[in-house]
DNA sequence: CTGAAAGCGCTTACAG
DNA sequence: CTGAAAGCGCTTACAG
């Protein structure tokens, strides 16, 4: 039936509108939404068939730029980090991604790369786009993104880091109770003196985590360098030259811990014999290094939870009832013999469901259970994956 | 002065409209139009002045929705990948986002999961958010994202891998003369065996690796495992135990061969002296193993860019004129006693700028030079980084 | 339970 | 060079 509506619209490829459904199912486009969105007025069973059925027919996709206008709701939701390919970060981010695709949002990523202008101009981008929240771990400076965000009426939260001097919300784990446990390991496995290797600065979560490694061994100048493998590489060879290196150290990052590892075994020097190390973070990484990482894991999947649920406007931040702690996972390079159990399963624990904002009233979006003139194209074969 | 309607706005958190900014800068919506877009009519240079002024006095910021529907531009470009916290698809997706914001587009990121069904919800949802283009790293098994977004009229590309059968664009590296170059530089360090570990199937660059690892050494049975540290490590310790471990192997991917040295590093199995590796990929961690990893790297930038170019209209996935090789990075896995210089720099070749998608045409958007009420919030202290 | 109509905030022919 | 007006595709009071 070439020239009828439908066909044209296949063929020239102009989108199927709400209009279309509405006249082939015999009805209103009024009736049509409240079909796809379950609401806000009841619709009569067999009219609702009939606009599944025209749905499925035409192939009508919704157009969310429209919906989004006309409701604010964009179902976007914005998140900067400073470098998505730290695995740190990255966990981080895939957590949070988890948990609002399961509340029905698309998550934006953008990285600011460390710097405030990039920062800055990626949540107005974000904005600009109508967002529905905003996730930030700051890219460090007097910086405010999320202040920024709220300032427009866009929830916003910070996560792990917020600029020094800000009060808006922040998400973070334990550091203080992490560098506590982390030094009372190393006191069991003997030692005595512990080094501490910090950042170029005391701001942020490594602030806090270096104030917890002074307060614990009374102790006050950290070795310091960039939070890069090839940084801390760099110092610790320079420590080996001049025979400074440590018997016991406390590192602030995986980051750095991966890169002081790799610079060990260069120089021949044996982890955890001549030196015992403990990281922070406890990155998927962090059990593949030789030997295993001893880490304070940072609980990302509560916190992303948490930053989730805060968006959807529940709760505060830092609930003291709830708080999110960081927990020891035993590997190798403390000094002990066997790793703990579950030290090699981070990954994994990536990809459990988690429960999100919204996640109550999530509405059945009959557009992705039904397909839009095609069905969901089966399970693939586990056998089968790329990479 | 309560009661000016920009007074009243800012109070009640109502979004300034182009109408607004009309209004205070004694002029049309339509002009205010001409000017944030620069086009498609020319403007007066006072007329422009002042609605540049009204718009920095209301604070006003585009509203992208809006813009979306009337336009067709959502100014959004959807990305899919299996899992963002593998290193080689976080380097990957790191690229494409520089490339794209460089662009002006946000990127949009799902994780499929290695999931078809996932994989198929996630390219849906990006579809009715209006995305200009996708870019999808196969999950593997029969599923065709890309050419039902492409069907759909969406511009879309897979990087990396593409499902079998699929005759969709395609922008990959050059995967078999990386073998051929590994199998190479194994064969100088007086190898004549070479074993390959491979992926559960020969579908997609692994296929193809496999198939080059077999023309080059005349072997058919490569060595499986998933493509995770987990299972390499397991693998690699049933082969110890077995008495198995080859001289020399090639593995197909990162993650595998990290797992590989970490499970030999348990064993007491030397690298390379017992056993040489050296693997594919070239993500940034490859470099901070212990020992440092020889890898072939993926061009992960050229395909990144282009990617987006593709996306932007311009020419074919797979120029034959300007193939994408894979060049050999020397660590020290494979024998070589020292790295090559530039084995440490992969993270910061990240973060130059690529040339992007419509970079060309890009319009000079008012709205983020000029700020929107508060200017950007100056550098950030580079000493200043958080983790 | 259903439908006609307004309107979200833009962009873009079109007319001047 | 400028402006009035239509319209993108939805959602949502409102009236029936």
């Amino acid at each position: 039936m070439i020239g009828c509506p439908e066909t044209v619209k296949e063929i020239t490829r102009v989108a199927v509108t709400i209009a279309d459904v509405a006249r082939r199912a015999g009805t209103s486009a009024a009736v049509v939404s409240y079909v796809l969105n379950d609401g806000p007025r009841p619709v009569a069973e067999h009219t609702r068939a009939r606009v599944l059925a025209a749905v499925r027919e035409l192939g009508y996709r919704r157009n969310r730029a429209a919906a989004a206008l006309r409701s604010g709701r964009s179902g976007l939701v914005g998140l900067v980090l400073p470098d998505t390919t730290n695995p740190y970060f990255a966990a981080l981010g895939r957590y949070l991604e988890t948990a609002l695709i399961g509340a029905g949002k698309l998550t934006v990523t953008a990285n600011s790369d460390y710097d405030a202008p990039r920062q800055s101009l990626a949540v107005d981008m974000l904005l600009t786009a109508q967002v529905e929240g905003v996730v930030v771990v700051s890219a460090g400076g007097p910086a405010d993104p999320v202040a920024r965000a709220l300032a427009a009426g866009t929830p916003a939260v910070y996560v792990h880091h917020r600029p020094p001097g800000s009060d808006a919300p922040l998400i973070a784990g334990d550091n203080g109770a992490a560098i506590a446990a982390a030094v009372a390991h190393l006191r069991e496995h003997g030692h005595t003196e512990i080094a501490f290797l910090a950042g170029p600065t005391d701001h942020g979560p490594v602030g806090e985590r270096v104030a917890a490694w002074c307060a614990a061994t009374g102790a006050t100048e950290p070795l310091r360098c960039a939070y890069t493998r090839a940084a801390a590489a760099e110092l610790f060879a320079s420590l080996a030259r001049d025979g400074r290196v440590p018997r016991a150290l406390v590192a602030a990052t995986d980051e750095q811990a991966i890169g002081l590892l790799a610079a060990a075994y260069a120089d021949g020097i044996r982890i955890p014999d001549r030196l015992a190390v403990i990281s922070c973070d406890g990155s998927p990484d962090a059990s593949f290094t030789a030997p295993p990482l001893t880490v304070t894991r940072q609980p990302l999947r509560a916190m992303a939870e948490r930053a989730v649920a805060i968006l959807g406007g529940a709760g505060s931040p830092a609930d003291p009832a709830d708080p999110l702690p960081a927990d020891l996972a035993v590997g190798r390079s403390c000094g002990c013999s066997s790793p703990s159990p579950d030290d090699h399963g981070d990954r994994e624990q990536l990809q459990q469901p988690v429960a999100g904002m919204d996640r109550g009233e999530l509405r059945g979006n009959p557009l992705v259970e039904h397909g839009a003139g095609e069905q969901h194209e089966g399970e693939a074969d586990p056998q089968d994956e790329p990479e």
